[in-house]
Order: structure tokens, then C-alpha cells, then sequence
DNA sequence: CCAAAAGTGTTTCACTTACACCCATGA
DNA sequence: TCATGGGTGTAAGTGAAACACTTTTGG
């Protein structure tokens, strides 16, 4: 039938907020828009969906197109579609959340004329768009998911210490953790691999390596686990 | 810039599961289609976006129109945009989740022509589009939520009592829970006001109503409480 | 007086929290 | 040998879970 023809339709586009650790910061990923309207300004990757892909899709291939990022955790987060979102007209966004290791994607160009670089979400330059609404909400749902979801990990390293791993829910929840309870949970969940390696070229103890244990996990989980921290 | 208009675009809709506590039932409300494609089918109430109205208002606008419900709860829920999933061509739907007091919703004619209906949730009939999945996104959404923050009272008469509050947990998440530790562990969040009424017309001894005190939860809410059952 | 649901406390166990010192390594 | 972070255990407190009988009311 032909209603679905009858009206107008907004202007559909995908945005990303991407997340990566930086040592002692989080960051995200923005691009600055080289075109009118905000031209100048950073805003988060994305852009408009094609007839023939997925909602997902678009978040893959516009990410990868603009920044050449192949996100490991990529997720639907909202879709923003008040009316004055976009001065060009009605433009609805599906924003996408995900997690990338920055050791796998250190600052570089895009892939096109565009350039993309990674800021402290907490001082981050004025974006364009309501992408600071998304953002705020993208950081909102990475606080709360982290402690019910093993989704942490895809920030760091496949091999890291326990340190390290302390250090990224301190950075994500913005509070201080007790560094033996923490260890004691977390190696009580039995979802670390412990490794017969230790850190590099540290200029102290070299602390030990684990890998995060994905097939353990998911058994677990169909076993009715839950992870929490 | 232009941008905006290069491309083709999708239709956008909006689709509301709603939820109903019948007694000792969950429901859900679905409209039964009039016109291709699935007429004849029951489907979620749901209807296209208009250019001027926020998503959040269209899915208030279409509910109202299909069923005269105005709900006390109403959340974005997920956006559906696999390329398949109309027919008629390439529609992204955005769904919403609310919640509403059957009391105030018995079954009745929708306000325009097309018949409405309460389903239980765990036997409904076969559905039109991807409305089958979108409402299992919506179930999983309540079970979670309804855990760690107090909708569920929207689902009960401003007034009820303990009892009926117990078995509402026990359907969403169901599993039985044990009275006595329910009804300490609610009362001691402090939300509930203990009304000097009894529930009236049942043949044993009447149980005491309360009430939910949403501003006493707003208070809580910003001073760092967290509810949770 | 019987049926039906309301209402009420205590104990046990598991988990969370708080807390401080010695160890290994490289400079 | 010093500086730096790595690594470890215990005690006290808090919250969750298990559990059964008495009370009230209407029929």
C-alpha cells in the first residue's frame, strides 16, 4: 500500500561516540566537520544511512570510513530526533556507543580529508549538533554498564595487569577502588586467564599479565552468572 | 548545505508496547490491522513520524489516536531499522516502552475505527511486521528495570497493597519472592506512605493500602539512594 | 467455626568493607 | 640502597535468605 509514501520523511543518519583508554584518560573520538553547518567544529563521527543497510551497518561503515576504526564492542545507545537538532532541516540520529583498545588505534588521519582525534571526554572542545547531549549520554550508559557487563576489557590491551584493569573502572566510575578487594573479586569471578608473562620495561616490579577469558564467560552467563562489580 | 537532501530516506514510525497489569497477568495492547500489508493481523500501535513533532510526541500522539491511552510511563526503547523488515519498502522504526494502570484502560473501542485488545504477553497471537522481537525487547527491558528503579508502581492503582505490589514483582520477573523479606526490604526504603485505609469487598481480612511517594523518591533519588529490590 | 489471606522476627550465612606491610625490580 | 609499584590476609559489619505461626475478617 502507499501510506507509507504519503508523508515527508526526516533525514536519517548514524553518530558514534567512541571510547578508548589512554593510560589515565578516557577518551573519545571526534571529527572536525569540514563543511557548513558548524563548519570548524568537532562532532562525532557519522552520517546518513543508506537505503539498503542496517542501522548497525551504517555505525560499522561510517565510523570506518571516517576514522578507519573497526570497533571490537559496538552498541545502539538512542535515537535523537528532537526538530531543531539540525539547522539543515529534520534530521533524526540513531547514536551508536563503542569501545575500541587505542593501542590498536593510535591518533592518525582519516582514511578521507577529514581530521579525527581523540579527546579527554572531560574536556572535550564545543561540539556541533546536540553531540554533547550525546555524549553525555553515551558516558552515562558506559558508567552503568561497565559494572554489570564484562564490556571493560575491549578498552584495554588483550594482556594486561590487574592494575591496569583497576585503573580503568577508577577512570570510567570516578571513584577510588581498594586494591585488594577489587583483586579479590575479580579473580573470584574465574574469568581472568593468568598468564606466564609480566609487563615490559617498567623500572619496578614487573606486575603479571591476564587475558579476560571470553568463552569462559559466556558459558557462565548461559549458566546464569552475572558479573558485577 | 545540501547534504541533507542527496539521499533517499528511509520512512521513520514510532512503536509503542504497551504494558498492563490484569490481577495476576501481564498484558500488552496490540491493534488489529485494517489494511495491507497484515491486515487482519495484530500489531503494536505505532504510526509515522511527523516533520514537526519530537519522536517522544509522536509516539504519545499515535498512542492517543489508536487508543486513547495516555500513558504514566513512556521510554525510547530501541530503534528497529533491519532493511527487510516492511515490505512496503525501507521503514526504521523507533519503539517505546510504556506503562500504564489497567484500571484506568479496561478494554475498550479505539477512538478511531480499528479494534484494540489486551494480550497476556505470554500468549499472544502471531504478529504483524518485526513486532514479535520488539516485544521481546521491551519484556527484557521491564524485567531489568523494574529491578533498579520503581516503575512498577505504574502499573497499580495509586493505591494498593503489599500484596498486590509482591505479586506484581512475581509476575514481571517470574519468580516468587518470600513475603516477609519483600515487605521488609520495601518498607525499609521508606518510599511507601502507609495510608489508615483498608482495601475494601474481599471475604477475609483487609489488607492495609499505601501509597507511593514520588516526591519523597525524588529527594532520595538526589541525595545518592538507589532502589533497589 | 472455618476458610482465606494479612501480618510479623530471628537466625544463619555470604559478601562487603576497611585496613598495612613486605617484596621484587631497575636505576 | 632507594624509589616505585606489586602483591597479599583478616576481622568486623552489613545485608540476604530461609523459615512458621498467629491474627483478622467474612461467610
Amino acid at each position: 500500500m502507499s501510506h507509507t509514501y504519503e508523508y515527508p520523511r526526516p533525514a536519517l543518519t548514524v553518530d558514534c561516540v567512541v571510547f578508548g583508554l589512554d593510560e589515565d584518560d578516557l577518551k573519545v573520538l571526534l571529527i572536525k566537520r569540514g563543511v557548513e553547518p558548524f563548519a570548524g567544529r568537532w562532532a562525532l563521527p557519522g552520517g546518513f544511512v543508506r537505503m539498503d543497510e542496517s542501522l548497525d551497518e551504517a555505525a560499522r561503515r561510517e565510523l570506518e570510513e571516517e576514522s578507519g576504526i573497526r570497533p571490537a564492542h559496538l552498541e545502539q545507545l538512542y535515537t535523537f530526533g528532537a526538530p531543531g537538532r539540525d539547522p539543515r532541516g529534520r534530521v533524526v540520529t540513531v547514536a551508536y556507543f563503542a569501545l575500541v583498545k587505542l593501542t590498536d588505534h593510535r591518533p592518525h588521519a582519516a582514511t578521507d580529508a577529514r581530521e579525527a582525534a581523540w579527546f579527554s571526554v572531560w574536556d572535550t572542545p564545543k561540539l556541533a549538533f546536540d553531540h554533547a547531549e550525546i555524549l553525555g549520554t553515551a558516558l552515562q550508559r558506559l558508567k552503568g554498564k561497565v559494572r554489570y557487563q564484562p564490556i571493560g576489557f575491549e578498552l584495554l590491551p588483550p594482556k594486561f595487569t590487574l592494575t591496569q584493569l583497576q585503573r580503568l573502572y577508577e577512570i570510567v566510575l570516578e571513584r577510588p577502588l581498594d586494591k585488594r578487594n577489587f583483586r579479590k573479586k575479580i579473580l573470584a569471578m574465574d574469568l581472568l586467564e593468568e598468564l606466564d608473562e609480566v609487563e615490559q620495561d617498567v623500572s619496578h616490579r614487573a606486575a603479571r599479565l591476564y587475558r579476560f577469558d571470553h568463552r569462559k564467560y559466556k558459558q557462565l552467563e548461559k549458566a546464569g552468572f552475572n558479573f558485577e562489580l
